[in-house]
DNA sequence: TAGGTTCCGTGATCCACGTCACATATGGGG
DNA sequence: CCCCATATGTGACGTGGATCACGGAACCTA
């Protein structure tokens, strides 16, 4: 049945709850080492620390759904976090893996399309949060912070694109070779994710990944264990992602 | 055959030339026109004037295309413009399309991944050019300017990730009729597009749009004829349009 | 008004994926 | 070490839409 899949999904990591404040203390050094803020001065920090609302989040938790209250901005500072959407009959696909240094937010100013995506936490997470009024004061008052915001939105707008495009020109099994090429780890290996999670971000259905994936490794060209892939011919791999 | 296919359909509008730079003496007229520049004081625009450059381009001109010069940002004043990819054998897909107002550009700023783009004047346009330094220069001393940028890009960001979603959850019919709900005049009319025009928006061959339309039109849905479809009952195609 | 060009309509196939329904494997917790 | 939730494998089957191949209609232009 459809909704026991929903329910059977969303059970493994939903945990709506607010996220946790993260000791005041910490604000600064947070902040000096995110690309975003490398160009704010002492006193501008100091300010941003006012205004600013430094919070933890562990793994797996949603810590946005769609309908929240508005204009909200979040910098991710450390770990992983992963924008989706979710049809009312369950299925999922996964608009954006945001990585550290990544601006995301329910604002009509970065837009990011949160009206209608969960965040979930993919790795554990510090995230400085802003109001729409922090962020006018900040680009206000320092230019390279808008300079970088607008740079982290357009990376970003870009990647969607080729997300979009992908998905009209490209077969499943050329877009799950991209993705694997991409997510592979310094030992070409693809480690945690399930074919469901795969499937989510390239578009398809579980079962379809599963073959895509298995026929990759009867060519000789992955190797595979439970959540974990190895990419054994990485030139291969590319010829395929790089279509017929 | 399809390559043939290919130049049919460039050929009917690649246009490659440069664009038409407009007379000086209309710049000030034209950049107050535009909601971006609302914000800008007198000085403000004057030295816009001079670091701007205001160029006009026909409809159907291509004014860009992949692998273009860096570093340039366009703002939409007067007119339509299409984003648009085209794969090695020939197939056609709207990556966006932009309106008055709107600002695009290769600019690592602005992303807009015009990278692998075409940009193709659908209506007579007005555009002003600026390079890297100018929009640094605009955005340091008028931080609205910035905002206004943000609030653009955001809004395309939005939009793509729909479009996304749209492609991976919903029918070639349901795009359609959502295709046409957007884009139908006062008199519940769309004009000018062929069916090529609209699959292109829609990620889908000319065929199955063909099929579609005379499917909406069977049910009393539409009426068409050449290049121009009426919708007749809103409702159901905004039925459609959200899902079975 | 003839003749070419661009649109539009439509049948016939084909096939990548979706969909359904289970079987099997694996690992972690009690 | 057993149980159970979660992950993966796979057959069978249906189908939306891509592809191919034309024929006719509408428009434009000389």
């Amino acid at each position: 049945m459809t909704s026991m899949r929903l329910l059977g999904r969303l059970g493994r990591r939903v945990q709506r709850e607010g996220v946790d404040p993260a000791s005041p203390t910490s604000k600064i050094g947070y902040l000096t080492s995110n690309d975003l803020f490398r160009a704010l001065s002492d006193e501008e920090m100091a300010e941003l620390n006012r205004m600013t609302t430094m919070t933890t989040c562990k793994a797996g938790r949603v810590f946005y759904t769609p309908g929240e209250s508005g204009e909200v901005l979040f910098v991710l500072k450390k770990g992983a976090v992963q924008l989706y959407r979710i049809t009312r009959d369950g299925k999922r696909l996964v608009i954006g893996a945001l990585s550290e240094g990544a601006v995301f937010g329910e604002m009509g100013l970065i837009g990011q399309g949160m009206y209608d995506s969960f965040a979930e936490a993919s790795e554990d997470c510090t995230l400085c949060v802003m109001s729409r009024p922090d962020v006018e004061n900040l680009i206000a008052g320092n230019p390279a912070f808008a300079i970088a915001l607008l740079e982290t939105v357009g990376r970003r707008l870009r990647s969607v694109e080729a997300t979009l495009e992908g998905l009209v020109f490209r077969s499943v099994g050329a877009r799950l070779a991209a993705l694997l090429l991409s997510l592979r780890d310094d030992h070409d290996e693809v480690c945690g994710l399930t074919h469901q999670d795969l499937s989510d971000r390239v578009g398809t259905h579980r079962e379809t990944a599963t073959r895509s994936l298995n026929g990759f490794r009867a060519a000789g060209i992955i190797d595979m264990g439970r959540e974990r892939i190895r990419v054994l011919d990485a030139a291969r791999l590319q010829a395929i992602a790089d279509g017929p």
